[in-house]
Parts: C-alpha cells; structure tokens; sequence
DNA sequence: CGCGTTTGACCCGCGC
DNA sequence: GCGCGGGTCAAACGCG
C-alpha cells in the first residue's frame, strides 16, 4: 500500500515483461515507452523519443451501439469491438458529466487506453480519446485479430516539434483526410515516400474502424511526444475548435471509405472489422 | 469463481 | 510551498 506509487504508478503493470522497459530491448513494438501513467507527461526518467497516439473521436451518443447511461453517468463504454476494462472515473472540472478511464483488457499488459466523456458542447456527442503507443501493436479484438499499427508518424520523432508544427500537422492532417478521396493513388509506400507524411494510412486506425459511428462522427488524431511535446496538439482547450467537424458528415464518410480502400488493398486487415 | 465495475484514496504535475 | 485537478490504484462489490 504505502509503497504503491513510490516509483512509479504502473509498478504493477510493469510486472508485465512484456511491456517492461527492461525486457523491451529496444525489439519491441511497445518497447522503451512504459506505459506512463500521465500520458504525455515527461515525468518518467527513462528517456525515450518515442511518439505516443492520441485519437480524439466524437460520437453522438445515438449511434454508439452499448453506450448507456445512468442519469449523467456512462454505464457502459461506446462499443468498438475491443474488450476495455474501466479503471477509474472522475468528475472533470467545468464538465457536468465524469469521464470514464479504460485500459485495454483484449491482450495482456496492452498499453492502449481510452477515455469517454460527453462532450462539454453537445451532451448528446461523446468524447472518446485513445491513447497508445506508435508502433505498438494494437489491440486483440475478440475475434483474435490483431491489427498492425503500421503508423505514419506525423511528426519526426527524433526532432523538437514545437506547438505551432504540432498544430500545424495536425490541420495538414486533416485536411489530407478531407481530400483523400480525390487522392485514390494509394500512400502504401508510406515509410518512404515523404510526400504520404501526412496522409494517414488508414491501416493505422483499424482499431478504430469497428467503432459505432454511422452518422456525425468526427476522428482526430495526434502524436504525442513522450519528452518533448508537452500534450497533444488537441488540448482541452481546443477541442471546441474541432468540435465543429462533428457537423461535416463527409469527413467521417471519406475516412471510411478511406478504411475501405485501405483493406481492399490489405486484404489481411479485412478481417479486423468484421464483426 | 472469474471478470468487470465502483469508488475512495493516493500520487503527481502545474500554476500561483 | 501549497492547493488544485487530472489520472491511477486496488479493495470491495456485483454479476453471470
């Protein structure tokens, strides 16, 4: 008990040798980063460069298949194929409702989390943030299919990024999102080919494709820097500058055909968002 | 019995 | 240094 969070919160979880920094070997897809527990806080001491994921998704609560409520307070996660297991929820300051925090429970000792909040602007939409590792494979979905996290870091991970390039990729991002359907030459080449910097492969969010959105749902991605970036490019603070996207339905209608594309292309990945 | 949720306590970063 | 707020832990509890 007392020695719970001495040095660090994830002590249990770095049990797992799996995940554990140590055992990593620098191998690993999850390697170096532990599963820190602030997510984009720079207050491990081991060092390391690598980009952690942070996917904003805004879905109305209308669609998300399992969602339920109790009064104010989220019952049940938004169902997006992968097994979640909730760890905690907190009332958030300025927000009426709590936010739910969830850990990964498909495959043992995954890093990834999620957390799902009704939106502060429209308490029908829900916030749900994901976090994960670049490079780090994705969860098991409970039809034992393993997404590969074929990631296209939008920022050079090597090098100080500072909060302007971060917002700056961030609205290149999802501008290549809005115009990817006129961009049918396919960005597959993606690790060599720097002019796909910026398009997102949509393979990367193959975890997310199983999720319940039909209608009005808005997806944002952004890099975390575990060192050198503070937050995401999505701050609090921001998020009502892209809460507005919910309301641009061609933007969740191209990412999917987006998706679309990308498995045609992948056959493997096909499997993956089957449900 | 195993797994998931609830909830109070605790830690930590940050701003003042 | 202190207080606040966010994030996490883990015991207790519920459910199938």
């Amino acid at each position: 008990m007392n020695n719970r969070f001495k040095n660090h919160q994830f002590a249990g979880e770095l049990e797992d040798s799996e995940y554990s920094p140590e055992n990593s070997g620098g191998d690993s897809p999850c390697s170096a980063v532990s599963p820190d527990t602030k997510i984009a806080s720079t207050s491990s001491s081991k060092k390391s460069r690598r980009a952690i994921q942070k996917k904003v998704v805004s879905v109305p609560i209308k669609d998300v298949d399992g969602f339920r409520l109790k009064g104010d307070q989220i019952s049940a996660p938004p169902s997006d194929s992968w097994a979640w297991r909730k760890y905690g929820q907190k009332p958030i300051k300025g927000s009426p409702y709590p936010r739910g925090y969830y850990r990964c429970s498909s495959s043992k000792g995954c890093p990834a989390r999620k957390q799902v909040e009704r939106s502060k602007l429209d308490s029908k939409m829900l916030m749900v943030t994901y976090y994960c590792e670049h490079n780090h494979p994705w969860p098991v979905s409970r039809n034992n299919h393993r997404t590969t996290a074929t990631t296209t870091t939008t920022t050079n991970a090597g090098t100080p990024v500072s909060d302007e390039e971060e917002e700056e990729n961030e609205e290149v991002k999802l501008k290549s999102i809005n115009t990817l359907s006129d961009n049918n030459n396919n960005n597959n080449n993606n690790n060599n080919n720097n002019n796909n910097e910026m398009i997102p492969d949509y393979s990367e969010f193959g975890w997310l494709s199983d999720f319940e959105c039909t209608t009005n749902c808005t997806m944002l991605e952004s890099p975390i820097l575990t060192e050198e970036i503070e937050m995401a490019t999505i701050g609090e603070e921001d998020e009502p500058l892209f809460a507005d996207l919910g309301e641009l339905p061609e933007c969740s209608a191209v990412f999917r055909r987006g998706m679309a594309e990308q498995r045609r292309r992948q056959p493997s990945l096909a499997t993956i968002v089957e449900t």
